[in-house]
DNA sequence: TAGTTATTTAGGCAAATGTCTAATTATTAA
DNA sequence: TTAATAATTAGACATTTGCCTAAATAACTA
């Protein structure tokens, strides 16, 4: 849970995963929607990746990325539990 | 959403709101559940309200806390998003 | 009013975070 | 095998964060 809340306490890397939402992306791609050096970029993935959020996949030359819905799921269950009633 | 997630991106700050998810509270009683000064909890308070996680209401010598259990659902509909299905 | 209790605000310090450039690794192509 | 491209790792630096102690504010009580 605490790298979950990590990774997702940053604008950055909620923009990534926005992006690859819509469709996966290679790291250049990703790097491209944003005014961050690539490494910048990279560091931004590694977090995502070490909470589970998404995924890399080496296609040759290039590291396709994913998301991983199920941790998603995780999150908002525990943001749920505030919402049941008060004994 | 930044705030929010920043509120959100603590241990100690997560388990206030687990507390208050029980019942309401002094900024004493939260203070007294943890290894760690009454000033470091106070402003751990100020994150919360700062997001609007939660409220704080005097009660003569005391401030009551309570969650405000609307802005979770926020969370929630942001991460909802990434559950729908790919194009 | 003076003293006590509850809480916050202020200021300082160490650790964590986000960014950069330079260097390294992995893969493809000539 | 050498050069080129994609991406990561390493190291440095400024900013932010979380913690502390000391001081200030607020409200009750004798």
């Amino acid at each position: 849970m605490n790298d979950l809340f990590k990774a997702l306490n940053d604008p950055t890397r909620r923009q990534i995963l926005e992006l690859l939402k819509e469709k996966d992306l290679m790291a250049g791609e990703i790097a491209a929607h944003f005014d961050i050096s690539k490494p910048s970029i990279s560091h931004h993935l590694d977090l995502l990746k070490r909470a589970d959020l998404v995924i890399g996949i080496r296609q040759g030359q290039f590291i396709s990325y994913s998301l991983n819905m199920s941790v998603f799921e995780e999150v908002i269950q525990w943001l749920m539990q505030f919402k049941e009633i008060k004994p």
